[in-house]
RNA sequence: GCCGGAGUGGCGGAACGGCAGACGCGGUGGAUUCAAAAUCCAUUGAGGGCAACCUCGUGAGGGUUCAAAUCCCUCCUCCGGCACCA
């Protein structure tokens, strides 16, 4: 009698040999294609999650497959360890970030160990190590050479509860905290900066090369850099009389055509002009009261979604330079500072905010672009002079049309990107008044960090020099362990770390006190995975030419933006540094779904959390994997069902009684236990020679299924639907159940080469338990089953000798004909005719479609 | 408001424009058992028929096609992202 399955003795087992023998070690190898299979490197944020282990599952069978497909895989693991949780914790728990955070590695690595993932450990990275850092702060200082790192004062996001500022992307949609999802401030603070808009469009147009990520990722980078082609358009100011001075204001837009219906003139309440033209005038009240009003409203008003309009006149014009009209030029409260030139034309008839601020304050809307359906066209058609000042409509119209009241363009076909936008711009250059440009979203990278826990910025402020980096043979500058954060303490509370010599004079001078974002560490880790224990530089040139870039990166959605982004432009600029070779450092990307609970995200606070440490030691890691692989689409979210996971482990059970029965019928019969896949190879090679005459119909039947269900598993694995792949390989398995009922099936052949392939294609998934059955059905001598070579099939044994066919009658079923696999489409019709001879009766037969291996359909 | 993605049995989910519901869960019946668990076998979209079979079925409504879950148009619902970006 064949023994229990016991997942844990025999993971446990298996898991301590593949340490030892180093077998997932991997090395460069010119000779073998490369594969770098990487997953986004935890938090160490405590023991893992069911997320965790999704994540980490789906990279681990990627990785496997690839080993047995004969690539030299890449697949590392380590930690991004700076951040503020860590800090947070130490605090509370009046310990230290670098306890908690290498407490929390030991614990992770022990449970990423328990589920068998194949990592080659020696390439392990926490970024909190100094060994890591170094390179990031190197990384900074070439950076600053190339003039990419700036320090500049202006309004940032402030978290008060953090107690730092955080970059535009840590800023969630309704203006709160990532991390802590407090409500974020505004504050003007001198900050470090990193100039990611130098490569916006680049890393706009470069999506276009990422044909393996999902297309939603992509979208959200796209509107996140935000691209938009538009004008400048410089009005002049002018005094009471409509004469100009020589002063003048530039405003972008995206809608040139317009121009004629400018009717007011915007600035933002911060904008510095405002204080020069209010100051002591009859204005200024009015004024002051919206910039102080817009101050409060940024936080408050964006919760609810839409603010008020509000503005106020400044007491003075511009000057339109199109017709050189005299407009008044107002504050309001929806003109941002940072965006464009912090100052627009309103165009009242054309925008929908400006519409509803011309109402609220009685401005005038002259319409200028007409919807060709619109009444007004007929009567405004051909006046190039403003002869109406008004519209009756509810809303501005931002649609085409054509345009009125526009002196020679009139007639125009007016809109977005419209040829009256090329003409009135044009015809503003020649003046010098205006030219087309393009605008992004996208802000540079506010990467300081007021906080004790990451990775000190190299930098020195001299009273004499300036700003002075840190001469790169002074690197690392050490983040000191000393200090006692337990009250919330930084750098800058340590002059033992900020009082330094100035590099440059010698003077005294103060190191810099702020960090880096975390998101620095994390965004060049996958170039350090490929040359990790360098220590005389970040990564090596040949080893990034090797290994990179990543193949296959699997992650949350929640990095669409952040750290891709980021990424991205790290690895740009490294190129441009000639570090790399390539534009992109993430060929596939796969973001994997939620593991759920009930339809709700687990969660701590809600203790509705299903962890894989009490999982794992009931059911083993095999089939904890195989079930979070088997109940939906990697990218899909996944609802955890204790029954579900049960299938998993009887489907697990099935396969090992089914190979333990075999082997033991074999050892009683003296015959296949022994033999070493060598040896069967040549027994099958010998077989298949032998005429398929000689084969039985159930023999065929397996073999036509093994084959099949290879084929199937194989393409499947490659296009990551390892839910289908394994419905294949528990077909396989059931196939190889109904074989079993023949006399003698152990005797066969096909039943070897049905187990073979079985048992390697659930190896990625279930890497223990086929380990396990591979030794039994081959001895302990033979090689892992995890550097066997993946099992191929025949596309001639997948046809089966006759095939049935259904056969339509307009359109519908009617009947069924069982013809030769390769018999003539011609024959096939004949068939197929006498099928359903009851439901053509008489009628003429108008079509007769034979579509090969598929169907036969009849219309009469 | 704009941009993405998704709506299929009791449930999770399958289906290059070609037999809708693979595979699993759950259910039902049987074998085994003193009995149960486990296991094995069979069955399982809905409705009708003794039956072979028939009818209806992929969020709703239209369309293209010999043939639509799949392609096109209109709409509804849910999820995600962005949002006063001129």
């Amino acid at each position: 009698m064949a023994r229990d399955y016991n997942p844990e003795n025999i993971e446990l087992k298996w898991q301590a040999i593949w340490e030892d023998s180093g077998i997932y070690h991997c090395e460069i190898d010119p000779d073998k294609p490369k594969k770098y299979v990487l997953e986004m490197f935890p938090y160490p944020s405590g023991s893992p999650h069911m997320g965790h282990v999704r994540n980490y599952t789906i990279g681990d069978v990627i990785a496997r497959a690839a080993r047995m497909r004969g690539y030299n895989v890449l697949h590392p693991m380590g930690w991004d360890a700076f951040g503020l949780p860590a800090e947070n914790a130490a605090i509370k728990q009046n310990s230290h970030p670098a306890v908690w955070t290498y407490q929390n590695i030991e614990v992770q690595e022990k449970s990423f160990k328990r589920m068998g993932f194949s990592y080659d450990w020696r390439r392990k990275i926490v970024t909190c190590d100094p060994e890591y850092y170094r390179w990031g702060q190197w990384l900074f200082l070439k950076m600053h050479e190339r003039g990419l790192v700036e320090r500049k004062k202006s309004p940032v996001n402030w978290c008060p509860e953090c107690a730092t500022v955080l970059a535009n992307e840590q800023v969630e949609g309704d203006g709160v905290c990532w991390r802590c999802a407090s409500r974020v401030e505004k504050r003007n603070l001198a900050q470090w900066y990193f100039k990611i808009t130098d490569y916006a469009q680049e890393l706009l147009d470069d999506l276009d090369q990422l044909e393996l990520w999902p297309e939603r990722v992509k979208t959200m980078q796209a509107n996140w850099i935000g691209r938009s082609t538009g004008a400048n358009i410089t009005f002049s100011i002018c005094d009471e009389q409509g004469e100009s001075t020589d002063q003048a204001i530039t405003v972008y837009t995206t809608r040139p055509d317009t121009l004629f219906g400018c009717s007011f003139f915007l600035l933002a309440p911060e904008h510095p002009l405002v204080e020069e033209f209010t100051a002591g005038t009859p204005y200024e009240a009015d004024c002051r009261a919206v910039i102080e009003a817009s101050a409060r409203e940024t936080a408050v008003e964006r919760e609810s979604g839409i603010a008020e309009k509000q503005g106020a006149f400044t007491g003075r014009f511009v000057v339109n330079p199109i017709n050189g009209a005299k407009v008044p030029v107002w504050i309001a409260n929806y003109v941002l500072m940072d965006y464009g030139t912090g100052a627009v034309m309103a165009v009242p008839s054309g925008d929908d905010r400006d519409f509803e601020f011309a109402r609220h304050y009685g401005l005038d809307i002259p319409p200028v672009v007409v919807a060709e359906d619109d009444p007004l066209l007929s009567t405004l058609r051909d006046e190039s002079d403003l002869v109406q000042k008004n519209v009756d409509w509810d809303t501005g119209y931002t649609g085409p049309g054509v345009l009125v009241q526009s002196g020679p363009f009139t007639g125009m076909k007016g809109g977005k990107d419209s040829e009256a936008c090329r003409a009135i711009v044009e015809a503003l250059a020649t003046e010098g008044k205006g030219e087309a440009t393009v605008n992004f979203r996208l802000r540079d990278w506010l990467i300081s960090r007021q906080r004790y826990w990451g990775n000190p910025i190299p930098m020195i402020h001299c009273d004499v020099c300036g700003l002075i980096p840190v001469p790169e043979e002074q690197l690392p500058v050490i983040l000191p362990l000393d200090l006692d954060i337990s009250k919330g303490a930084t750098l800058d509370s340590d002059p033992s770390f900020y009082e330094v010599d100035c590099p440059a004079c010698g003077a005294q001078a103060k190191r810099e006190t702020d960090t880096m974002d975390t998101f620095t560490c994390s965004s060049w880790y996958f170039l350090r995975f490929a040359d990790a224990r360098n220590d005389e530089q970040a990564f090596s040139k040949k080893s990034a030419d090797y290994w990179m870039p990543v193949d296959n990166y699997t992650g949350g959605i929640e990095h669409a933006i952040l750290h891709l982004l980021y990424s991205r432009f790290f690895t740009k600029v490294m190129r441009d540094m000639d570090m790399l070779n390539f534009d992109e450092p993430f060929k596939q990307l796969l973001t994997q779904g939620m593991v759920k609970l009930d339809g709700e995200k687990m969660n701590k606070s809600k203790g509705n959390i299903v962890s894989p440490d009490e999982v794992v030691p009931r059911y083993g890691a095999d089939t904890v994997r195989g079930y979070i692989m088997f109940m939906a689409p990697p990218d899909k979210d996944l609802d955890w069902s204790p029954d579900g996971v049960e299938g998993m482990h009887r489907f697990l059970g099935r396969v090992w009684r089914l190979v333990g029965e075999y082997v033991d019928t074999c050892v009683l019969a003296g015959s296949a236990s022994a033999t070493n896949s060598d040896e069967e190879a040549i027994v099958r090679q010998s077989l298949r020679d032998t005429q398929d005459a000689s084969l039985t119909d159930a023999e065929q039947t397996l073999r036509r299924l093994t084959h099949k269900l290879t084929k199937k598993a194989t393409d499947d694995i490659d296009r990551q639907q390892f839910n289908t792949a394994i419905a294949a390989l528990m077909e396989l398995t059931n196939a190889l159940y109904d074989f079993k009922k023949q006399d003698n099936w152990t005797d066969s052949v096909y039943t070897a080469e049905g187990i073979d392939a079985l048992l390697k294609m659930l190896a990625p998934i279930a890497p223990h338990i086929t380990e396990e059955l591979w030794r039994d059905l081959h001895g302990e001598q033979v090689e892992s089953i995890h550097v066997q070579d993946w099992p191929s099939y025949n596309p001639d044994y997948v046809v089966a000798d006759t095939i049935e066919l259904p056969v339509q009658v307009n359109g519908k079923i009617r009947g069924r004909v069982e013809v030769a696999a390769d018999a003539a489409d011609e024959v096939v019709a004949e068939a197929a005719k006498i099928a359903v001879s009851d439901h053509i009766d008489d009628e003429e037969i108008k079509k007769l479609i034979v579509v090969p291996g598929r169907i036969v359909t009849i219309v009469i």
